[in-house]
DNA sequence: ATGTAC
């Protein structure tokens, strides 16, 4: 008699061996958050190990984990980080005599073509290396990258904390580089070393992992300085420290457990610039978040649209020209007309509400506002919508 | 966000 499928069947290995962790969103019941992206949560929080989700203002869907969460798991998962291992924000200081937005827009250098050690030799921002380039990695050097990444010259607009200002040395009306950039393709192999070998699961060798994490970190932070450099030259400033960088894609290690951010800033006693968008102002705060929050704070504004459907209504919404020359008077350089609205304002959460809601939870204390006057994304075309490209194949 | 395949 054949024996029935049930009683061949062996039990299930993966019976459940603990409680899913708790996860917590800091964000005021007013503040838009995608139930999509709260769903991911609750599945990064039932993972293995994982022990506490904490949910940004700015929490948004991404593609296998959510954006704007910090992680806290006795496992190390490299998908929670994602490809752009040690993407962060950098402010410098940018003394410049005087700053015409227009004329200063036309002067930034090419920041979509990489350095060459050998035809760029005499470049002066490689002074800024030192020498020191993390796991030899020369694709993309000096390259800002796609995305949500930007290099922007902004003014300090208000004031809110006068001593802390005093303290990074900021008045109002000063100039500042904000630089948004990653390890561009370094983090994108690290990740897809460990993908293809492991999916999402996680990293049999952590210590392996993060030797090259580290490496995709400290790349991301001297790419960061790279650019502002690059910039420096090229706008008749000079180049100088950042005084506010920090990562938001990384894994901290804490007290042998593994903190992976993704989106997240570290905000344990530091100072953040969360960015708003390409056309509003950004906010430099000072993080004071504690355990409950998995010790981040948000890193922007954080996307309100996916971009198809920012290109889709924005193209309905608004003209180049206006999403060019912004409300506030910036110039946003941008030559590939479908990041221009994948990127637009509207397609984001409104950064008052972000920042509303990190001082509402305790997570943060604003210190001063930057309005942008140039915005450098990208002067590649190459991507225009297929609409475009038939209608120029029209006018030859 | 990325390099690469379509």
């Amino acid at each position: 008699m054949p024996v029935r499928p049930e009683e061949s069947t062996p039990l299930p290995q993966q019976l459940p061996t603990q409680e899913s962790a708790p996860v917590t969103v800091f964000a005021s019941p007013g503040s838009w958050i995608e139930s999509d992206a709260v769903v991911q949560c609750h599945q990064v929080a039932a993972l293995d190990g994982m022990s506490r989700v904490a949910g940004m203002p700015d929490l948004h869907p991404g593609k296998a984990a959510p954006i704007g969460a910090a992680m806290l798991s006795s496992v190390l998962y490299p998908h929670l980080v994602g490809s752009d291992i040690g993407c962060g924000i950098a402010v410098f200081p940018f003394p410049l005599k005087r700053a015409v937005p227009e004329r200063l827009a036309g002067r930034f250098p090419d920041l979509d073509r990489a350095l060459d050690p050998v035809r760029d030799a005499d470049d002066p921002a490689w002074a800024v290396l030192d020498g020191d380039i993390p796991a030899g990695h020369l694709d993309g050097v000096g390259t800002v990258g796609r995305g949500n990444h930007f290099v922007e010259l902004a003014r300090v607009g208000t004031v809110l904390a006068p001593d802390h200002a005093d303290r990074l040395g900021l008045a109002e009306g000063d100039l500042v580089l904000i630089v948004h950039s990653g390890s561009r393709g370094l983090g994108e192999r690290i990740l897809r070393a460990h993908t293809e070998r492991h999916g999402a699961g996680p990293a049999p060798d952590p210590a392996g992992y993060l030797a090259a994490h580290d490496a995709a970190v400290r790349w991301g932070a001297l790419n960061r300085r790279l650019l502002a450099a690059r910039v420096a030259h090229a706008l008749g400033s000079a180049p100088a420290a950042p005084i506010v960088d920090q990562c938001h894609n990384l894994v901290e290690v804490r007290a042998g457990r593994y903190l992976h951010r993704k989106g997240a800033a570290p905000g344990d006693g530091r100072d953040v610039l969360v960015a708003g968008t390409r056309g509003t102002a950004s906010y430099l705060v000072h993080g004071h978040a504690g355990a409950a929050a998995n010790h981040s704070v948000a890193h922007g504004a954080g996307r309100k649209m996916s971009r198809a459907d920012a290109l889709r209504r924005g193209r309905a919404k608004h003209t180049v020209e206006q999403l060019r020359r912004t409300p506030v008077g910036s110039i946003v350089v941008c030559g590939d007309r479908q990041l221009l609205f994948e990127e637009a304002p509207g397609a984001y959460k409104r950064i008052e509400q972000v920042i509303a809601d990190l001082v509402a939870h305790g997570l943060a204390t604003p210190v001063a506002t930057t309005v942008p006057l140039v915005t450098y994304k990208t002067l590649d075309a190459a991507a225009r919508p297929a609409r475009d490209r038939r209608r120029a194949r029209g006018r030859r």
